[in-house]
RNA sequence: CGCGGGGUAGAGCAGUUGGCAGCUCGUCGGGCUCAUAACCCGGAGGUCGGGGGUUCGAGUCCCCCCCCCGCUACCA
């Protein structure tokens, strides 16, 4: 059965570049979902792009002595360029503020849920620093903790005792930025007002079947405790206008605007593709699932607050799935771009190729828990995986065929006693590598590929067709044969995870008849006698770890 | 402090509704020769973070504690 699927990435924001972790987390597993639901015949539009708005750039542009514009077109071409190279291909990349009418739309998103008594303007005491001259957000302030004196708190939090407080309560506050005292304003804002969509929310999520635990309970958990009034305009310039008179100077709030960007991305790829109507389907129809992939700091906006937009909105799909991953570590702490701790795209693509870093990513894909990245670990999974079970595997295959068997599939008989073993075991693989990628469980996905080439490697040291060939030459082909296909099996289902290695595997076979249907063919006897077989050669040499 | 996730052989991980603790790597021993120093078979190696409790039976359910990660108004 197919559907029609809305898939989006998280938004990255548009001042740095994303790490591995980002992709190992979000764009990858999204970019392999979206091949599998294409592979398996369903109609998918994958939407990501930069987020682009907020306090940080234009605190990036000030420094650089640059509009904030230019900063942010600046990472975002440098943030698609990373994916791409990566083989990660979204159908748009856009940005929050280059889309057209995604000022509009936002707008609209305000300003509807104003109407309907959802958000409210009330007045507040924020920092303010002269010698900037803007509003400071929390985490630009930082002073004495009021609670326990400790000299570093932040905002309103402080990270020695971990408590919050009032913002204006902080002793000795400071700019972060510049050092001078800021003065408290009084400044009016607009709230959300959560409250309102708890029972909406509440009912919602528990009739969810399939979320991650991570997820959902995350997300009952807030709802639970009570969801307080959120603020979602600020007192800046660079964003997208507060729709109202009495708000000069002011924007929305990027997590206010940032998610509308999946509608305005998905709004512009069809404006683009000359079928202005055509998003529609996709946000409105309610056969379509909408899927955000998303990394767990993330739970919160996409399960609570972003479903309550939708909601209050009234038009709009909520979400279907939020698989939300926990974070890849580099050599056991954190990713770092000021640290200088962790590996980019760029550097790991300049040893290594593309389907290698998607496939150690994959295999560790932090699903369940934090994991970690190290070299060692990277050339570790890659010879003993890739190189040593499913590349070998599909080497001696090819090496024997060509060699007894002057590469042509081997006719003739049916009488191999491993043939219906290899038929089962290739049908129970594609099974599990179907139902493991439906929800959203790739690394458990590749696994069952590389368990399925693990027993091809039993069964071809069970057949020994290296003796059979001289007694029973029949027989031997039949088994070489149906190892055949389990290669092509392993080739087919490699193809969302590893797509250039997958074609190239696939490219030894004689054409399918297609990715669905060859999927589905998956388990019957799909080569005939005589067949070519154009081996590959070898696809997965061993790597050595580089010099660091 | 609160909420959510995690803690299982040396390493990385599975363990559905409670029913003999599994997989991959590493390690030790054996086999094979089609193959990328590969592949296959077997052995050793666990007080399932700690402590209580429920049960005929707990990695699994309940309570308490410890450690790691995230959220708590701008890091996936």
């Amino acid at each position: 059965m197919t559907r029609r699927y809305l898939v989006t990435a998280a938004l990255p924001y548009a001042n740095n570049k994303p790490h591995l972790g980002h992709v190992a987390g979000v764009y990858l597993p999204a970019d392999i979902y979206v091949r599998f639901l294409r592979m398996t015949g369903n109609d998918v539009v994958f939407v990501c792009g930069s987020d682009d708005h907020g306090v940080p750039i234009t605190i990036s542009a000030e420094k650089e002595g640059c509009e904030p514009q230019e900063v942010v077109s600046r990472y975002r071409a440098a943030q698609e360029e990373g994916f791409t190279s990566l083989g990660i291909e979204f159908d748009i990349y856009s940005g929050t503020s280059t889309c057209p009418g995604h000022g509009d739309l936002s707008s609209e998103f305000f300003l509807t849920n104003l109407e309907k008594g959802n958000i409210e303007a009330r007045d507040t005491m924020q920092f303010y620093c002269q010698a900037c001259r803007r509003f400071l957000p929390d985490r630009y302030v930082e002073g004495i903790c009021p609670l326990c004196q400790a000299p570093d708190a932040r905002g309103d939090q402080c990270d020695s005792c971990g408590k919050g407080f009032e913002q204006t309560l902080l002793t000795e506050p400071r700019c972060v930025g510049c050092g001078e005292t800021p003065e408290t304003r009084n400044t009016r804002q607009w709230f959300f007002l959560l409250d309102r969509f708890e029972d909406a929310l509440r009912e919602w999520l528990e009739s969810r079947e399939g979320w991650r635990e991570n997820v959902k309970n995350f997300a009952l958990g807030l709802l639970r405790e009570g969801l307080p009034p959120r603020s979602i305009t600020r007192d800046l310039s660079w964003g997208v206008p507060v729709p109202l008179e009495e708000a000069d100077g002011k924007v929305l709030y990027v997590w206010f605007d940032a998610p509308v960007g999946y509608i305005s991305f998905t709004r512009e790829l069809f404006e683009k593709r000359g079928d202005p109507e055509g998003w529609r389907p996709y946000w409105q129809d309610e056969e379509t699932s909408l899927v955000h992939f998303l990394g767990k700091d993330n739970i919160l906006f996409h399960a609570v607050i972003w479903p309550a937009m939708l909601l209050g909105r009234g038009d709009f799909n909520l979400p279907a799935n939020i698989p939300a991953n926990e974070f890849l570590n580099f050599k056991g702490e954190k990713f770092s771009k000021s640290k200088g701790h962790g590996v980019t795209a760029e550097e790991i693509l300049a040893l290594y190729s593309p389907d290698r870093v998607r496939y150690y990513l994959t295999a560790i894909a932090p699903e369940n828990r934090d994991t970690s990245f190290t070299w060692e670990d990277f050339i570790a999974r890659n010879n003993d995986d890739l190189s040593d079970v499913v590349g070998n595997l599909c080497h001696r295959v090819f090496v024997f065929t060509d060699r007894y068997f002057d590469s042509k599939v081997p006719a003739g008989g049916e009488r191999s006693e491993h043939l219906a073993r290899i038929l089962e075991v290739i049908a129970g693989a594609r099974d599990s590598w179907r139902t493991s990628l439906e929800a959203c469980r790739i690394r458990e996905a590749v696994g069952a590929v590389v368990s399925l080439a693990r027993e091809g490697n039993r069964i071809f040291d069970a057949a020994q067709p290296w003796k059979s060939r001289k007694e029973d030459a029949e027989g031997c082909g039949t088994d070489i044969a149906s190892l055949l296909e389990l290669v092509r099996a392993v080739a087919l289902l490699l193809t969302p995870f590893l797509p250039e290695s997958g074609k190239l595997l696939r490219g030894a076979f004689p054409d399918g008849d297609g990715l669905k249907s060859d999927l589905d063919a998956l388990g019957e006897r799909t080569l005939a006698g005589g067949d070519p077989i154009a081996p590959p050669g070898i696809v997965f040499p061993r790597l050595e770890l580089a010099e660091d």
